[in-house]
DNA sequence: TAAGTTCTTGCATGCGCTTGCAATCTCGGT
DNA sequence: ACCGAGATTGCAAGCGCATGCAAGAACTTA
């Protein structure tokens, strides 16, 4: 009911205590009696009073704030891993203080600082470019980090992706197994290691099939380029065609095949088979029906804040995690005829 | 390159100056010479020294955060809109806490609670349902708020949409137009205002066509409950279907054409044209390519922004702005054949 | 019941920065 | 060279809360 600011002084006052033991109510795991405690509480609904969190912040050194540097949400496994992320922040009792590294404008480096200067408890990087010099900046300033959906080889830094290379193989055993043999692949952005691990996996598993890549275009995990590489893989100047086409991310993948349906004349999958990977939304939607690989969203974000929480908790024990989650081969009609796994 | 914390007092030691002088360079306005303006950023950043943000904030009583409040985010339209409004305030100096309003877990107002913990400048509520209490509780801390997407009839709240009542207009102008004379409606959630001006708009364009609705679904901006809404308006059980369906929002829109396409063997335009509302980025995909009517996300993040620096600003002075931004109707070809307008 | 523990509590100080105020400087004008 | 207005500067008092410390209260145990 109050209006402006309430202080714990007030609060104090009313109750008939020192400021400190305000303090303390609030303070999980401090010691004060019920029977105070009950006088504060009251006190304290009376008035409307609650805790000023930046100033707690700027006493404690904690700021209960956690940064999220994010580079796009175009790709919509983003939003829902955004929202996974910050609901399970805020049940543990933080809350998202999100950044833009807008890739044309200003670089990473100086969105850390800013970040850094929010006194933020950690650090999520979701598909993010990171640079040592950021790793530094943020263990200089004892900020621990963790990258998301994305692996660097850098010790003292943790990351938790899904496990691309198996989801890679997957796809190949899979596409081996139905028949075919001459596959090709639209690769991600070089710099990303999701691209990387899953053009691996892919390539280990042809290997295993004693296949190779029948063609191999470059979409950088953008839509645009992602059609024109299926332009020139399909096209009418393509000879050899591949069967069927693994794709490093869903956006690409459904490109692809408005590309494929739309330009060529094609027909998925009986000309050619579709694979995407991420398994995002659209991806089951009735008009591409793809079959991808599923990234755990949910296991992801999990491992993210138990692993982030974790080193805020213990520091100084604390041991950087790698941590790669498989992800189940979800088989849509883009592959197989006939096929209705779910009939939402 | 420092490592630990550095404060201004240590800036101020070697700078020679007093801490003041510190703060006010490091404070646009304030009053200090060229000359221990650059004695004083030498030694910041011989020490690497940044200013604190939440101790400023705590000391000035502005923090320069702005909560964001969002409902979900599976609405594509909602990370467009979340990355543009984070850029552009970061470009302000602001920056975005985020809450998520899980609809099922604590109700708003605990949400809104926690956001004024962070005793953060402004409020941002996207799609969320306001209820007085809310708006009182912001009020009295003397937090400006906005509303984005939503309209709330009350008196000193600020809310920027796209011209709703005017879209749905257009969609029943055009569908009419195109000499449709059985039109059919899915609506979305009847407590968001953004359902209720689309339907009124659409009712009174078909007024004016001498027509009248003649189907209605409630799909409450929920997929399965659209798909649900189109089998009971398209199916076999269903008389006189119409030749031509608008439904409330594109995500809605496309899984009733998957259920049109998919289940119930329609085809589409021919058999019936299909509407939305939004044109989020899966509305200009191939397999869709839905006509819809365009929510200007820029424009609407734009006004958001200043409107909200606005109110920060001058609050003695704010008048609260109810805007509503005009979007264009995008014209494909789920409502005409042949229709090829962009070549993406 | 007295000594020994364990809890509570208030005091005082500090987190890092902003800001009103008064003292000091700077300079142009004469 | 002298005066006054305006620009600079340092001082010191906070902002709202956390927390180490020592004193007092409450509870054990024999």
């Amino acid at each position: 009911m109050a209006s402006a600011k309430v202080t714990s002084l007030q609060v104090a006052k009313r109750a008939g205590v020192s400021q400190s033991a305000v303090s303390r109510v609030f303070t999980p795991g401090a010691s004060v009696s019920e029977k105070t405690a009950n006088k504060v509480r009251r006190a304290a609904d009376a008035l409307g009073y609650r805790p000023n969190v930046l100033a707690r912040a700027v006493a404690s050194g904690r700021s209960r704030i956690i940064g999220l540097v994010v580079a796009y949400l175009d790709n919509y496994f983003y939003p829902e891993a955004l929202e996974k992320l910050s609901t399970a922040l805020q049940a543990k009792g933080y809350h998202v203080l999100i950044f833009m590294a807008s890739l044309t404008a200003g670089n990473i480096d100086d969105v850390v600082d800013e970040i850094l200067d929010y006194q933020v408890d950690g650090i999520v990087f979701a598909s993010v470019a990171m640079s040592s010099s950021i790793v530094e900046r943020c263990q200089g300033a004892g900020v621990p980090i963790v990258l998301f959906n994305r692996r660097q080889d850098m010790s003292g830094v943790s990351a938790i992706t899904s496990d691309n290379f198996a989801g890679g193989r997957k796809v190949a055993d899979y596409l081996a197994g139905l028949g075919h043999r001459r596959i090709g692949y639209i690769a991600g952005w070089e710099g990303a290691s999701t691209q990387r691990d899953r053009e691996a996996g892919f390539r280990a598993g042809l290997k295993a099939h004693g296949l190779e890549m029948a063609a191999r275009g470059v979409g950088n995990f953008d839509t645009q380029q992602a059609k024109q590489a299926a332009r020139d893989m399909f096209g009418p100047s393509a000879q050899h065609r591949p069967t069927a086409l693994f794709v490093a991310n869903d956006h690409m993948a459904i490109a692809a095949i408005d590309v494929l349906r739309g330009e060529l004349g094609l027909v998925i999958p009986h000309d050619v088979a579709v694979v995407g990977y991420d398994d995002v939304p659209p991806a089951s939607w009735g008009a591409y029906d793809l079959t991808t690989v599923r990234q755990r969203a949910n296991l992801m974000v999990e491992h993210t804040v138990e692993t982030l929480l974790a080193e805020i908790g213990q520091p100084e024990t604390f041991e950087p995690r790698q941590i790669a989650i498989d992800g189940p081969l979800v088989v849509r009609g883009s592959t197989e005829e006939n096929i209705k796994i779910q009939t939402n």
